[in-house]
DNA sequence: TCACCACTACTTTTT
DNA sequence: GTAGTGGTGA
């Protein structure tokens, strides 16, 4: 029978997954071996050549960028639609399961999503309530202690019951008041949203059967990764009709320390003992050198399934390792090599640097910017984690839901009104007298006359008035936006400023504004769950609405102070703008990973962790040094620990399809200290058929060219340091000449439309929304005004003499003597002086 | 109330 | 080295 999606250019595996539509299906993908294919395929043969509705389909992925791109894959396959499918991550999935039945847990559908940041704020406000001494009792291990019970489905009471040592006493504290103020505050953290969701699938069993009825298919990838609630959730979603699929690879897993369960994999077979397993191990990626070093090294783990990928591809060529003298001289040679690639034909694109901690991204960054590199970093210090950006969004958020507590909070006093920590704590108080939300104590601050000075209470008044206006105001989302932000004062008070780090806010402010412009355009359907609804109905199923006639409200703890949403609607107005919810959750769940896809030409920087699903013709994997990749902690003992280092090892190396690049370096400044970090272990456990080695260490070193040199202290090199060329380097970068690249704008949802905001790029690069760090950075007035005309001869760090044949605004174009190519520079920031 | 200064932890990794 | 916190003084 000839289908209408061919499945024929498939190996015999693949085309096995595929066919396999009924019960339960474990793929063992091995890195590179095609499994993104496997599941599209298998969704669109399932939709194409059999007929199932697409709303019946559920495809969870692991990040945003995977699901983005799992629904353009799909768009193509199938061209008379995918609608109704839920193509998303599990946090996606459950927000939207509790957007629509958030009632039956005690929370309206506005609830709001707290991030890391406002969750940590929180714990450390309720630490600092209790009394709790941070010395003592670290943040952060209150934070995952508490993850962990939740993550364990247990809750505050019965975390206190068990607790048994003084951490975990004091823990179970911040644990209570925590869920009291979630609560309170209609909010829910990361944890919680998986939580609840779960909770809400296992007390409400129409709940339940609505989901169950509904997707009859269902898969899920980077099995490996999911922990345990999520494994639940799948599970039950999966319970009636058995048709799950799952697809991972245990040596890949590597979030372990996120509560991922390797044995959800490794158990599959014992869950579902129908299970059809199938194994993909020819590797589609990369070379035979690649190859052979990954296997290599992945096979001194002993907690793993025994597989071997192969590959039909060549040896092709070996990998480079190379031992810096320190991490500056580590950067500059990544930076020639990149050079070299590209002189050989290679695109910016093509490359990409891991690394194992964001902390290492600085200085390669600073390097890059040195050797005119032009660079993208995914993660790190996010754009929406900008002080102002996050500013805009409390306000945002309070408007949308003025229970929140963290964001009311956050911006009560930003711009300065006057209202400073006295008052707040006085409105607390207030708030816990009359058993109401801080916003609505707030409110009845202005009329205590007693408590509060008038200045203080006329303040109020105006803070209290934003949240009335802000709701009441329609119309393009973009306009919404900025009217809130005119009307919080905050741009007015940055204005004011007048300082360059203020202006710098500013126009991060105004992205921001773009984002959101562009956040209706390409998110028409923002309405989705009404479009759920339909869908269901028109199968005939019941619909939520009518079974949440009677919500009941079953958490005691929340009837303090939780308002509904109808009385939130009766005292400050409906919310008119209905984009607005819709623009916070995408923001909340979102992370930089999502806008990697672009045009622009630049190498990609990340770390290890955010790599993972991604390829890249070239690699390099900077800093494999013992202490840091493997990554030590005091981890060095524990052998399981040890063991996810070295599958993220195995990750890092699968990532590359033609050439590898290892660097190491035999010094490296971590804080104000240098210490010397031996060869990471994994380097070593690299065949010697498969890797080459060159550096400081190697004999065949020459320490020849500007690579070699500029070390600090000069233990190495010539000991010039970064001002050689009589320290007339223009090493700094600005905003105005944006960097090698100039991306301004972030994507909302590179998977579904061109993007068309900005210059057309999708991705965002530091330089263009510098922290006022950078802004500090800008190369005085004397050297950015440095006038280069045609005819000058000019000296690179890389390419050395050269002369100026065209100068035009920022950039200019240089001929080289050496290489006699042309190049095009940017003033002020590649590493050029003129000669005289 | 707020600006400024000193001190200290921080570095895993992310939805 | 530095961001973020907490304390002090105006």
């Amino acid at each position: 029978m000839p289908y209408a999606v061919d499945i024929d250019s498939l190996n015999p595996a693949q085309k096995e997954a595929v066919l396999t539509t009924e019960g339960p299906l474990l793929v063992l993908a091995g890195a590179g071996s095609g499994k993104t294919r496997v599941l599209t395929y298998r969704i669109a043969h399932l939709v194409a050549n059999l007929g199932i509705a697409p709303w019946r389909i559920l495809a969870i992925t692991f990040t945003n960028k995977a699901a983005a791109e799992m629904r353009e894959r799909l768009g193509a396959l199938l061209p008379d639609g995918t609608r109704g499918m839920w193509v998303c991550t599990f946090h996606a999935m459950c927000v939207r399961m509790l957007r629509e039945d958030a009632d039956l847990l005690g929370y309206t559908g506005q609830f709001t999503i707290y991030d890391d940041d406002d969750s940590r704020r929180m714990v450390r406000d309720i630490m600092q309530a209790l009394g709790i001494e941070q010395k003592q009792y670290p943040l952060n291990m209150i934070r995952s202690k508490i993850s962990a019970a939740k993550n364990a489905m247990v809750d505050p009471d019965e975390f206190s019951r068990r607790a048994s040592t003084p951490p975990e006493q004091k823990a179970a504290q911040v644990y209570l008041e925590l869920e009291r103020r979630l609560r309170a505050a209609n909010a829910m953290d990361f944890d919680d949203l998986l939580v609840r969701a779960l909770e809400l699938l296992r007390t409400r069993p129409e709940v339940l059967e609505k989901y169950q009825e509904r997707f009859r298919y269902i898969s899920v990838d980077e099995y490996q990764d999911t922990n345990h609630v999520q494994y639940e959730i799948a599970n039950l979603l999966a319970g009636r009709y058995q048709n799950l699929m799952v697809v991972g690879d245990d040596d890949q897993s590597i979030y372990s320390w996120r509560g991922a369960d390797i044995s959800n994999i490794l158990d599959f077979e014992q869950d579902f003992p129908a299970a059809h397993v199938v194994k993909l191990e020819q590797n589609y990626r990369s070379t035979g050198h690649i190859l052979s070093a990954a296997n290599a090294v992945v096979r001194h783990n002993s907690q793993r399934k025994e597989k071997r990928l192969f590959t039909a591809a060549g040896d092709g060529e070996k990998i480079q390792a190379y031992q810096a003298s320190d991490e500056r001289d580590e950067g500059r040679w990544i930076a020639s090599e990149i050079e070299k690639l590209r002189a050989g034909g290679m695109s910016y694109d093509d490359i990409a640097v891991f690394y194992r901690t964001n902390a290492q991204s600085r200085i390669l960054e600073d390097m890059f910017l040195r050797a005119g590199v032009p660079y993208k970093i995914v993660g790190g210090t996010r754009f929406f984690d900008r002080a102002e950006i996050r500013d805009v969004m409390a306000y945002l958020k309070m408007i949308v839901n003025p229970a929140d507590e963290m964001s009311v909070k956050r911006v009560i006093n930003t711009p300065r009104r006057g209202i400073g920590s006295t008052s707040i704590a006085k409105i607390e108080e207030l708030a816990r007298e009359n058993r109401c939300s801080f916003f609505q104590a707030c409110e009845i601050a202005t009329a205590e006359t007693g408590r509060f000075s008038a200045k203080v209470r006329a303040a109020l008044g105006d803070f209290v008035a934003i949240v009335r206006e802000g709701r009441r105001m329609d119309g393009e989302l973009q306009r919404v936006v900025e009217a809130i932000v005119e009307q919080s004062g905050l741009m007015q008070a940055l204005r004011a400023e007048g300082t360059p780090e203020a202006e710098g806010r500013v126009e991060n402010i105004q992205e921001f504004l773009g984002v959101a412009a562009e956040f209706e355009e390409s998110h028409d359907d923002i309405e989705g769950t009404l479009e759920s609804l339909e869908e269901l109905r028109a199968a005939g199923l019941t619909v939520g609405a009518e079974e949440a006639a009677a919500p009941q409200t079953p958490a005691p703890i929340a009837a303090a102070a939780a308002q509904t949403a109808d009385e939130i609607d009766r005292t400050y107005g409906a919310l008119a703008c209905k984009a607005l919810p819709a623009l916070l959750e995408w923001l909340a769940l979102r992370s930089d990973l999502d806008a990697l896809a672009g045009e622009t030409r630049a190498i990609t920087m990340m770390t290890v962790h955010s790599a993972k699903g991604l390829e890249f013709p070239a690699v390099f994997v900077a800093g494999l040094e013992e202490g840091i990749f493997p990554h030590v902690a005091g981890f060095t003992d524990d052998p399981a620990k040890l063991e996810e280092e070295r599958r993220l090892a195995y990750v890092a190396i699968t990532r590359a399809r033609k050439r590898l690049f290892l660097t190491y370096a035999a010094t490296r400044r971590t804080y104000g200290s240098t210490q010397a970090n031996p060869r990471s272990r994994f380097v070593g456990e690299i065949p010697a058929a498969d890797i080459e080695f060159s550096g400081v260490g190697s004999s065949g070193f020459e320490g020849t060219g500007w690579e070699k040199r500029g070390d600090r202290r000069g233990t190495f090199g010539s000991g010039m340091g970064s001002d050689m060329y009589g320290g007339r380097v223009f090493g700094s970068y600005t905003r105005s000449t944006g960097g090698a690249v100039r991306h301004t704008s972030i994507s909302p949802d590179a998977g579904r439309k061109p993007s068309t905001f900005g210059s057309g790029t999708s991705h965002r690069q530091r330089s263009a929304a510098p922290a006022p760090k950078v802004e500090q950075r800008r190369p005085d007035a004397a050297k950015a005004a440095e006038v280069f005309a045609p005819g000058d001869t000019v000296r690179h760090k890389t390419f050395g003499t050269g002369t100026v044949i065209a100068a035009s605004g920022d950039m200019i174009e240089v001929k080289f003597e050496k290489t006699g190519q042309v190049k095009k520079l940017m003033k002020g920031f590649a590493p050029i002086v003129k000669v005289d």
